[in-house]
DNA sequence: GCATCATAGATCCTATAGGAACTTGTAACC
DNA sequence: GGTTACAAGTTCCTATAGGATCTATGATGC
């Protein structure tokens, strides 16, 4: 944890004159999820509320809530008068779950999308297929997390084509590429996801609902079957 | 902590003898988010940090952390500088966005149940069928709210009864019920629902997948039709 | 050597105080 | 009558202080 402070202001969050269009406590979570989300803090790891304090250079008030908003997100775990602690890496059956939702839930939201996606998400989603094409730059660690991170702004924007809010809030709630995105690290990077995407994608375009939600759910058999290696764990079915 | 450690008639938090297993954030968390989900704090209605604090005679850190998690939880919405707000009643789009996810997530629900549930579990659903078959007592409006709160335990058993964790969160986050039951005093209490329910444990119990998905589909589907009139839209299909 | 107890330090939790921001009411002006 | 400016009151937000709880360490007794 490294210290906010870079600005000659004396605020941690940015110049004094510019009028504040979030509280202290907003920006708090928002730094501390970015942490929890990439990974920043290992998953298990304490989070001290004074250590927190200290560092960010605030007082604990808006850590404390902060943190408790992140505890109803799921991304940490409270124990009274011990603290808070990041949500642990996935588990064996976390990952059957995860998986099990989302070969429920993603299939249907992919053809949902193929019938009302608008040609802008269309053309949307082709240039994020198209960035995952790009070569990435970084070492081994950086580049498989920003892999993920495309991977997840691909199915995000897909959920988005829909319409549906709920299904995007179902689907964010599940969280399942900042959950997954270090299995990438065992399993490398795949061309096979690029190609999987683009069939999705290809049965939107021409708004074949079925080969959407079967292109989808092959894809996520798929990443599934790359992914269980990488938990130690032979691919069950 | 000094005025509610010593008092003991008039603490809004139990036996001062007992010792605590909660901290008071948690407690006044407990007691606002029943509030809300009891709609006793009514859709839409101010939530000030300050009346609170007076009210329950806390001060306000644990009411802000209360509200912070209850907010991340969607129950309650936050404006910076201008306080919290009780989330607003379901309108016609959400409405229509919850039966769409529902349609897509009991079905399968009742089917993963039907292949797994216990004995003991569908012995409790029996249970909570023949409860719901009860007269219920007391006046109009307490009589609806209990007949939600039964309808949403059945679905609840159910969803426990697939032994898939991020199931029953998935449908826990959704809150259908909560938000449904105002409905319900429009449309009145339906017999048809307690046949309906008893349809998809029939299947369950017999081991029947697609027959618990079917009678699900069928629930939900009629569930919707009768209460899209209390929201002076006709059912749609 | 092991178990128990006491102590110190760290951390969590809540109350309180003070400043910032917002809302409402009133007076002055056109 | 309508508009603008200002003041007062209310509420939100954060820092600080103090007490409660937990953890680790050392001392003592068997």
């Amino acid at each position: 944890m490294t210290a906010v402070q870079t600005n000659t202001a004396g605020s941690p969050f940015g110049s004094v004159n510019a009028p504040r269009r979030s509280v202290l406590a907003d920006e708090i979570y928002e730094i501390l999820k970015s942490k929890l989300m990439d990974n920043v803090v290992e998953p298990g790891a304490r989070l001290s509320i004074d250590g927190l304090s200290r560092d960010l250079k605030v007082s604990a008030t808006p850590i404390r809530e902060a943190l408790a908003r992140l505890e109803s997100d799921g991304l940490v775990t409270k124990r009274a008068h011990h603290g808070y602690t990041a949500a642990p890496l996935i588990d064996a059956r976390t990952f059957a779950e995860l998986f099990r939702m989302r070969l429920l839930l993603e299939p249907a939201c992919a053809s949902w999308a193929a019938e009302i996606a608008t040609p802008r998400q269309i053309t949307a989603m082709e240039d994020l297929i198209a960035e995952m094409k790009t070569p990435l730059a970084g070492d081994g660690y950086e580049s498989y997390k920003a892999f993920a991170s495309q991977d997840a702004a691909f199915h995000g924007a897909l959920a988005a084509a829909t319409g549906v809010g709920l299904m995007v809030e179902t689907l964010e709630r599940l969280r399942p590429h900042a959950q997954l995105y270090r299995l990438y690290y065992t399993v490398g990077i795949a061309d096979d996801t690029v190609r999987e995407h683009e069939r999705v994608l290809e049965a939107v375009t021409r708004r074949d609902q079925a080969g959407a939600a079967h292109a989808m759910s092959a894809h996520l058999s798929a990443s599934r079957g790359r992914l269980a290696g990488a938990l130690g764990q032979p691919e069950t079915d």
